[in-house]
DNA sequence: GCCCAGGTGAAGT
DNA sequence: ACTTCACATGGG
């Protein structure tokens, strides 16, 4: 595959040369919480910047004036350095299950996330449902993070009258002196204290988020799951969906019933033997083999799936 | 009212 | 090691 080719012009930013991409499954796929949708116009904010796009053919559009931080923020965050082309195609030989969830959906990948408010987003998701864990940190970052004032948003703004105001992720400081009664006025629930634990060792540089990467997955599962509220599925999300281990095969509910149904016979197993079935199939890419059989699974197969207990 | 939602931790076999 | 249960909150 070549290099992304960027191509400004007026108020866009035309990025082409990314094929397979597929914008709207991507943000569909439960791997980020803060992007809405209107007209084919996603807006989300990343690292303190808004970003809007839409897809045109295979190419991705940015919105706004362009800005060399901005498109280089959004080709990391899409992962458009990614050769997908090749990673779709290694996914296919390993076998026809997997085959058909990545032909269901080409284009479909994995973001690289701001490691602080994808392990806060996790921590929320436990025995939660899509719609809280959005609405609960979209409240999370308007109550304790900063407004956004953006030239952009300025500009595409016209008629604007204050409502579509977004608001950066708090960082770890501002949650660790947050009251916990708060953060659970945010709708975090029984979460609310695990957030605020997690929030308190980061900020003390206790735990190194970042420096994660420098691990190998085990280690940094292990390091991970030493926080309150992260067990082996949080975990597995944070490292996947913003730490670049594509090793990782997180295991919700959602992913037993689809390899019970495709892979075990619709017989019960444990979480442990599936991981350990996923280690052997999918190797190292097996976060990626997730992500396909996870959002074929709740597109696709939901009314199947249930019946199943 | 009742059940479930991208689970986890604690306590019990 | 494996099973059971509570945990806040809101939508169907």
């Amino acid at each position: 595959m070549g290099v992304p080719r960027i191509e400004t012009c007026r108020d866009e930013v035309i990025i082409s040369g990314i094929e397979p991409f597929d914008l709207k499954e991507t943000l569909d796929s439960g791997q980020a919480f803060r992007w809405n949708e209107e007209d084919g116009v996603f807006t989300g904010v990343v690292r303190r910047r808004i970003i809007r796009a839409r897809q045109v053919g295979d190419s991705l559009v940015l919105l706004g004036p362009a800005c060399d931080e901005g498109i280089r923020l959004a080709v990391d965050y899409f992962s458009l350095d990614v050769d997908h082309a090749d990673i779709e195609r290694r996914l296919c030989a390993m076998d026809p299950i997997i085959e058909c969830a990545v032909r269901s959906y080409p284009g479909l990948r994995l973001l690289r996330q701001e490691p602080w408010e994808c392990l806060t987003s996790f921590i929320l998701s436990a025995r939660n449902a899509i719609p809280l864990i959005r609405r609960a940190v979209e409240r999370i970052a308007r109550t304790y993070g900063d407004p956004i004032v953006e030239e952009d948003r300025v500009l595409g703004g016209a008629g604007e009258s204050g409502d579509g105001v977004r608001y950066s992720f708090p960082t770890p400081g501002r949650l660790a002196s947050a009251d916990v009664l708060d953060i659970v006025k945010c709708g975090a629930g029984f979460r609310s204290q695990y957030v605020k634990a997690a929030a308190e060792r980061v900020a003390s540089g206790d735990i190194d988020l970042d420096g994660l990467r420098r691990l190998d997955y085990e280690d940094a599962r292990d390091r991970l799951m030493s926080l309150r509220g992260v067990g082996e599925k949080v975990a597995d999300c944070v490292l996947l969906f913003s730490l670049g281990f594509y090793e990782a095969f997180p295991i919700d509910v959602w992913m037993t019933r689809v390899m019970r149904y495709f892979y075990f016979g619709g017989s019960k197993v444990s979480t442990a033997t599936i991981a350990q079935f996923a280690r052997e199939e999918f190797g190292g890419l097996a976060g990626y083999a997730q992500q396909y059989l996870f959002h074929y699974a709740r597109k696709k197969l939901a009314s199947e799936l249930r019946g199943l207990e």
